[in-house]
Formats: C-alpha cells, structure tokens, sequence
DNA sequence: GATTGCCAGATTGTCGGACAATCTCAAGTG
DNA sequence: CACTTGAGATTGTCCGACAATCTGGCAATC
C-alpha cells in the first residue's frame, strides 16, 4: 500500500479490525448498560463461553476489558463478576467527574472550536432524543455524551479517557432505573443553561450551575442503587 | 479460620496472592522503568514466554494489563510494543497531571490529617532518599510517591487510579536519562517550598509552585525523549 | 525504475483440552 | 453447635494446534 505523499487525500478513511474479544466485550457492556445482568453477578467463563459460542480464553481475555473499565470486579480463585456500586463509591465517582468536567469548563475559552462545537452538538442530539421515543440506556448514553465533550474541553486525551471510565460506572449505576432520572425536558434545559452561561463567558456561574448538576446526578445515582438493595 | 471477632485484632494483615500473571507484568514494569527495553521494543509473546518460563497465555494476559496501564500499545495482528511518547504525549500527560494534583492541593484543608501526614511522609522519605545512594528508578519512584500524595489529596479512589497510570507513563519517559532530573537537592527543596506553602495555607502560591514545578517536569521529559531519537 | 503479484516465514487470534490449586457448600462427626 | 471432611464447581496456568494476518524479499509486469 504505497501512500502518494500529495498530503494523504486518504486521512479520513478508517477501517478498524473488530476482534472476537471486542465483540464479546461489547455485547457484555451492552447486557449490564441494559440492566440484563445485576451487580454483583458472577460472570462465569465457561457459562459465557458456551452461550457466546467462543473459548474460554476470548472471554477471559473480554473479561480482562471490562474490569479494566471499572465495570467488573475480579476477586482471584473467586473469578469475576458484575461491579456493586456502594453509596461511597457513587460519591467518589462524582467528585471525579466534578474535577475532571470543572477542569474543561474552565478551558472554555482556550479550547479548540472545534470542541466547543463538540458540546453544542451533543446538547442538540440529546435535545433530539428527547423529542422522539427512547430507552433508558440511550438517554444515558446521550447524556454522557454532553458531558463527555464538557471533560473534552480540557483537550486531554488522558483526562478524557479517566472520564470515560467514570461514565462507564454511570451507566452501570443507572441501568437499573426504568424512568430516566427526572424530567426529561427538566434535563434538556439544565444543560441548556450550562452552555448558554458558558457561551455568555460566565464560568464562574458555569461552574457553580455544573457542580449543581453533578450533584443532582449523585442523588439520583445514589436513589437508583438505593432502590435496588 | 476462625475471626473471633473482638473488634479484629487483624485488622492490617494483608496477604495478597501473587499470581503468575502478576510477577510477568511486574518484571516487564520494572524492565521498562529501569531502561531494559525501550520505546518502540516489540514484545513478542513467545518469545518472552520462552524468556519467561511461562505460557504465552500467561504473558498475553500480563501484555494486557500492561496496555491497560498505558506502558504498551497494541496494534490488533501486529503485537504490542513499549509505548513510544512523542512530545504532544509528553505535554498531555502533564496537562493531566496538573489538573488532578491541583484538586489535591484545593483540598488541603479539607483532606483528612492522615493524607496530609502521608505528603509529608513521602516528602521525609525523598529527602531521605537524596541523601544516601539510589538510582535513577528509585528517584523518581519515590519523587513520584510525593505527587500521587498529592492526587490523594483528592479523596478520590478514582483520581487516584488515574494519576498512577499518568505516574507510569513519567516513569517511562525518564527511563532513559541516566542522571535525575535537575540537582536532587533543587527538586527536594522545590518539594519543600511546596509544603511550606500548604501548611501556611497559602493555596494559590502552592498552586502557583505546583504550576511552577509541573512545567518544570514537562521539559525534562520532553528533553528525556528528545534525546532518544 | 516503479508498481504489482506472490511466496515463505514469523506472529498473532482463537480454539480445544488438560490438570493442579482453590473455592463452595452440604453432609458428616465429635 | 463447632469443626472436619469430601465432592463438585471454578479458576489459573499450561500445552498444542491452526487459520488469519503481517513482513520482507523476489519475480513479473508496465
């Protein structure tokens, strides 16, 4: 594959090789984001091997993933099963976030449009979402991605990835909520007013209304394991 | 094993299981931090299975977590190799740094005593280091006690996990400089002033200083790596 | 001479089976 | 009732195997 360096005119294509493991790994994440499987369920090799119809070794190795997500626990000679998420853990999980996402907002203005961007577009396809039906699992998923691009907005790479890790546990801790954390519309507009404040140059207020929101996340998470129990 | 619960006597003994898998990523850590192989270094499962003693089972389960941490890359059908940072790496990782160990410091006051005594502690023990003989790797290992501190500051778990996986990959980047960053008694003094500033509660000079010290630290890996190639 | 097609060797991805070490839990024993 | 025992289940690690893919070189082609 000889590249004709006229200044790539082939950067934008992308084929990525999906392996076995993905593939399991995924529809893993995909049952516990769903609710299909609780915490603290134990994730057995040789069940799953048999009804993914792969080996053993492909779901260790997916299984070996997800708890470097934070989405299992693997206890040695005890194997590994589906993360229980205790009040303190969902506390440390949003004092995280508050760091992390607090840290984007306040780069605002040094951040690349392009990622300011990134934020307005996320806030309209959860804005989309609303309007139309919805499951559970999307309207988190939709959520996250606001936020994800507020952690983006620090521009790094790495910060986004712990952020990543930390939505992950988000979406674990909400899967078992049937109506979606309070009012959709309610939602809608608190991000609303994040970005409005933000692109009115206010970040001290920006700030202040985030912390607010991540708040009212940590209450809601804390209810929905609360419920559980 | 009987626990006769009189509020347990045993409460500290902690004996972890070492498996296999764990000696294997531990011995190519301590090959990475140390020089052994560097950046780029292809690592070939059978190869240092044969090297090893083990399974290549075992050593891909052990790559894996390598990657997991940030050490290695996995290029799907081409095999891990030793992460090679390039200078935007080098400035990401920083830039992480700084937003984590600048929470830590926000909190000082609020952080519990027991966190504070361990910055002190780590910063006794760096001292300490300096003045006897040490390496290269446990200079900055220990250096790098004091700012995980620092991060723990925090209270967060979370934060915590991420900013040693951001200590990994510092540790990676000097694994090649022979002589310690600057003179040993500039960075313990450096660290000192720091502390200084924190127990007269004078936060925003210690940010300042942290800033200070972080920029610092940014050009002396930028420099570790520009040596190398 | 540059590009392409193709082949051999090396390496990874996934599979299956194997066995010792460890855990679980219920039955048995004092 | 506390303790021991033992069978069954599960994990940790090993081995061997094979298809798919990558690498590098060499021949064929334009």
């Amino acid at each position: 594959m000889p590249d004709t360096a006229v200044s790539d005119p082939f950067a934008t294509l992308n084929l990525e090789p999906v392996s076995t493991v993905d593939r399991v790994a995924e529809e893993l994440r995909r049952s516990l984001f769903e609710g299909e499987l609780g915490p603290g369920t134990a994730l057995r090799e040789v069940a799953l091997a048999a009804a993914l119809g792969v080996s053993r070794s492909t779901v260790r190795e997916a299984l070996g993933l997800l708890v470097a997500e934070g989405l299992a626990v693997h206890v040695p000679n005890r194997g590994t099963q589906v993360r229980r998420l205790d009040p303190d853990q969902v506390r440390d999980v949003c004092q995280a976030r508050a760091v992390i996402e607090t840290a984007g907002v306040h780069r605002w203005h040094e951040a690349d449009e392009s990622l300011r961007d990134d934020v307005r577009r996320a806030l309209r396809s959860f804005a989309d979402l609303t309007g139309s039906d919805y499951t559970a699992a999307q309207f988190t998923a939709h959520h996250l991605d606001i936020h994800r691009a507020l952690a983006a907005l620090t521009g790094s790479e790495r910060l986004v990835a712990a952020a990543e890790s930390l939505y992950a546990e988000v979406r674990l801790a909400l899967a078992h909520v049937d109506r979606a954390r309070g009012n959709a519309t309610e939602q809608v507009h608190s991000h609303s007013d994040l970005l409005s404040l933000l692109e009115s140059s206010d970040l001290d207020a920006a700030t202040e209304e985030l912390a607010a929101h991540l708040a009212g996340a940590e209450a809601s998470m804390l209810e929905a394991i609360g419920f559980r129990e």
